[in-house]
DNA sequence: ATCAAAACAGCAAAAACTTGCAAAAAATCC
DNA sequence: GGATTTTTTGCAAGTTTTTGCTGTTTTGAT
C-alpha cells in the first residue's frame, strides 16, 4: 500500500468522522500504530488535520471561536454528540431520527463500535454505513425532499412492530410546558411512534431552541427520560426541566 | 513492445485506478522494475501524473472519493441513460435498483418530470430527491456497507404487495443463455421481486458486461422486456440476444 | 500523586531509489 | 549492406526512505 492512500484514507476518515483515533486507524490499515503516527504527524504540518493527542481531528472541530455563526453552532453539536455517544452500550439496538445533531452522533460513533440502528433518515443511514460494525436498517416510506426523512404509515406500521433499547431523537424545539414540538404534522407521527418502540428515549437539543414552541406536539417531556444539551448539567438555563424526572446530561 | 506504448498503458492505469505500484506495473508489462520507474519518471516530468515513493498516482487523487472514478465507463452509461429516459412517461410508476448506470438515469430525468419512484437504493434515492417532481418512496430494510443497497425479507414483501408499471434494473451480468446473474445472493432475492412487482422491466447493461456471467442467476432473458446498452440497436454484439422478444434499444 | 497510555528518539531490516556501466536494440551514415 | 552512433534496457553497488521495534519520556485522567 502506497503512503499517498494511506494519508488519503486517514484524511476521509477525518473529514466523515470529525477525530479519529491512532489506534483504528492503524488496525483498519494494517499497519503499525508508529506508521500512522508518522503520516498523521506529516499531515498536521501541511495544515490538512489537527492532531491531537491519542488521534487527529478536522479543523473547525474544537473550534469554539464565536466569529463564525455556523460553526459555533456545529461545536455545540459536536459537544451534544460526545454526551450522547458516551451514553451508547456496545451490542445495542437502537433507533435514531434525523438532524444535524443526530448527524453528527452518527460521526462520532468510534469505529469499531457494534450497534444495531434502525433509522427513516437518508443521511443519518449513509453516515452509519462508514461504520462496518454498525448494522443498519432504513425504515423505508415516502421520502421529504427538504428533510430527506421517510414519512407516512409504512414507517409507523414497521416501528410499531420493533421494540429496542434506546430511541436517539433530534429534537426540533422544546419547552417545559409544551413538550417536544414540531412544525411538521407527518414528522410527529413517525418521532411518537419511534418514542413508543423504544424502552429509553434520549433527546438532543442544543440550548438556543430551550424554550421554543411550534405548532404541534410530539410528546411531553414526562414521556422521555433524558436531556442531552451542551450545556453543562447544573446551568441554571436548565432548571425549567427539573421538575421532570428527566436524567440531564 | 514500444516504450510509447508502455507509457500509454502506464497512463491508462493511473487514470483507471489513480495509483499504481511500480511492481504492479513492471510485472504487467514484463520489464525490469527500472525500466517502469524510467517511464514513470518520464511521465512525471512531463506533468502526466505524479511520481510517489513505490508508485505513481494521479493527479486529482487526493480530491477523489473512492468510488467517481472509472470516467472510462461514464460516457457509455450516459449514453444508456439517456436512452432510457426517453422511455419514460410522465406520471408513471416505477421501480430502479441501484448500480452507477440507474444513478446516472436518475440524474438524467428532467427537473420537472412527474414521476414515481421505489428503490432499495440509498444513492438512487438520494439523488431522485432533487427532483421536485418526483415522489420517492425507499423500500426499507437491512443496508449493504458497500452496495447501500436494502436487502433481505422486509424488502421483498414490500414488493411482494406493490405492482408498478415498470422496472429500471441497472444489471450485474448479463449473458444469452445463462441470463442475468449477479454474485450476491441476497441481492438477487430483491431484484427478483423487482420484477414481479413489475409490468414492463427493462434493463441496462454496458456492453463490456454483456456474454459475462455469475454466480447466481436472477431471471433469464424472456422475463424481461427491454435491453438498453451503449450500442447501436443494430450492432452485430447484440446478435445473441435477438432470439428472445426483447426490445432492443 | 499515581499510573497506564501515548509520544518520542534511536536503531536496524527491508524496500525503493540513484548512479554508473555495459550489452542489446534501433537509428543513422557512408 | 555494413559500420558507427545513439538510445534503450537490465544489472550491480551504494544511498535513501520507509517501517516496525525497543526503551525512555511525556501526557492526561483518575
Amino acid at each position: 500500500m502506497l503512503k499517498e492512500e494511506r494519508q488519503k484514507f486517514i484524511l476521509d476518515q477525518v473529514h466523515l468522522h470529525h477525530r479519529v483515533l491512532l489506534n483504528d486507524l492503524a488496525e483498519a490499515l494494517e499497519v503499525s500504530i508508529d506508521t500512522v503516527r508518522r503520516d498523521v504527524k506529516e499531515l498536521d504540518k501541511e495544515k490538512k488535520l489537527k492532531k491531537v493527542h491519542g488521534g487527529a481531528t478536522s479543523f473547525g472541530f474544537m473550534n469554539f471561536s464565536k466569529e463564525d455563526g455556523n460553526t459555533y453552532l456545529l461545536s455545540k453539536k459536536i459537544k451534544i454528540a460526545e454526551k450522547t455517544v458516551s451514553l451508547l452500550s456496545e451490542g445495542q439496538v437502537i433507533l435514531m431520527s434525523g438532524g444535524t445533531t443526530n448527524l453528527e452522533v452518527a460521526k462520532m460513533i468510534p469505529r469499531k463500535f457494534p450497534l444495531t440502528v434502525f433509522t427513516p433518515s437518508l443521511h443519518i443511514a449513509v453516515q452509519l454505513l462508514e461504520l462496518p460494525e454498525v448494522e443498519v436498517f432504513f425504515l423505508g416510506g415516502k421520502l421529504q425532499h427538504e428533510s430527506k426523512f421517510a414519512i407516512g404509515g409504512t414507517v409507523v406500521n414497521a416501528l410499531n412492530r420493533l421494540k429496542v433499547d434506546l430511541c436517539i431523537l433530534g429534537t426540533g424545539y422544546l419547552d417545559a410546558e409544551a413538550g417536544l414540538t414540531e412544525f411538521d404534522w407527518e414528522v410527529i407521527q413517525v418521532k411518537q411512534a419511534m418514542i413508543q418502540a423504544a424502552k429509553r428515549t434520549i433527546i438532543l437539543s442544543v440550548s438556543d431552541k430551550l424554550h421554543s414552541v411550534q405548532k404541534y406536539r410530539t410528546c411531553s417531556l414526562t414521556e422521555v427520560d433524558t436531556l442531552v444539551t451542551e450545556l453543562d448539567p447544573m446551568d441554571s438555563k436548565l432548571d425549567a426541566f427539573r421538575p421532570f424526572h428527566l436524567k440531564i446530561v
